[in-house]
DNA sequence: CGTGCTGTTGAGGACGATCAATGACGGTGG
DNA sequence: CCACCGTCATTGATCGTCCTCAACAGCACG
């Protein structure tokens, strides 16, 4: 997507939004009329199950649309929604809007297929990963966020996830997440300060991971922009 | 998709060919100039380990295109391929003809990306699945099939599937996968003859899987064509 | 009539869940 | 300032699920 395509997108942003951590941007069950786009913070895309367990299928970062699928399958209800991990905002783009973009030719279209596209590609490496080790597993999430985040300039070495969201997001217990946790600040991976993800032997990491990285290598990327509109540091 | 929008990619198709059981339809690592659809048969969306293991993310039938993903992400290499379990048929599509029907408008491309977003939806829901006892999660992987099925009209109660194919889609071990289907013919769920996995109580098999079915409603399914196409009995 | 693939069965062991209790930290109100 | 509470992190003990290894039976194929 060039340049001027972009600002046409920036310009029909509206209506920017603050929430606090464990708000709801997209709650399940409810019909929009817009799709939201994360300005700055973290989200986690997830379900609650009837017994109050979660599933957390990805964590979401500046640029990312948290909502489109409902643009194109507005009929489904997946019970799924989008919960803020950080403070953070977003803004709002009408599909009025999103329509206009589509009719005027190929290039928007396809971008947003294209992202589609890496979800499904992402969601189906987690399903790869979903059956090797815990130690594996956990490894691998944190790979994939430190990628993420390095994508779109965060470059700390700190996580914001409690090991609540990364136990919701591997599929393992709270208490084996922990002990995970400690086997990898065991191996000099993780640092030695408790309360706090800090990777400092990421090479490592991706070793004990198995993590390949090449799946995120997005050509054209949707990301990248909203840090240049919003601007706020991070 | 209007009928006669449907018509017009029937027209785009070549190249018919036919492929035997464990034969590959997309190879990983190959770059292509066309897309592949499936005409008739059952194929599976897979990947190979360096170990040898194999992981099936989907299974494919009639009407489904195999190897989408490649024009949306031409670099991408995600090792993913496609393989065929049963006898099969394909159809081709040029990558210029699909270019020609996006710059038509964005109602074919809506289509498309439509078909990614259920794609993802499918993945998104396995991952909810993996996560569940393994008797859920065979059971639900055969109900997913039975409704995939019916939905292009194929209503036998038996699978094509080995046990080895549902162990790899499943991410379970073979013996463990025996042992499910033993109990599930226990429960009178499986038909209780061996070597073959024949549903005869859909119902209680959809009671063990928690299967819910609605993530496969889909609003304007690109299926359900090919089958006046090929017109070839299953 | 061997050879190979799928399915079946048994025994032992590893991994991760669950239950339960405690510690560390931050916020709130008396 | 301190007691109280909620959330997150940590640790121990026990138990169930599923994997691995190993052997064998049925069936198709040449």
């Amino acid at each position: 997507m060039a340049d001027h395509e972009l600002d046409e997108l920036v310009q029909l942003m509206r209506g920017h939004r603050h929430v606090g951590p464990g708000g709801d941007i997209v709650r399940a069950h409810e019909s929009m009329r817009h799709v939201t786009i994360l300005l700055d913070g973290v989200a986690a895309v997830q379900r609650r199950l009837e017994d109050g367990r979660r599933r957390i299928y990805s964590f979401q970062y500046p640029g990312d649309f948290c909502d489109l699928s409902h643009y194109v399958l507005p009929k489904r209800d997946d019970a799924v929604g989008v919960q803020a991990i950080t403070d953070f905002s977003i803004a709002i783009i009408d599909y009025t809007s999103i329509d206009g973009l589509l009719a005027r030719g190929p290039t928007f279209g396809l971008a947003l297929w294209r992202a589609t596209m890496l979800d499904a590609s992402i969601s189906r490496h987690r399903l790869l990963n979903a059956s090797s080790s815990a130690l594996e597993g956990v490894a691998h999430i944190l790979c994939e966020q430190l990628a993420l985040r390095e994508k779109i300039g965060i470059t700390t070495p700190i996580l914001p996830l409690t090991q609540i969201d990364i136990a919701d997001a591997a599929g393992l217990s709270v208490v084996h997440v922990n002990r995970v946790i400690q086997t990898l600040r065991g191996l000099d991976i993780l640092s030695q300060e408790n309360h706090r993800v800090e990777v400092v032997d990421r090479k490592q990491l991706a070793e004990v991971a198995g993590f390949d990285g090449l799946y995120l290598d997005m050509p054209q990327l949707l990301s990248n922009w909203v840090v240049q509109i919003d601007g706020s540091p991070r």
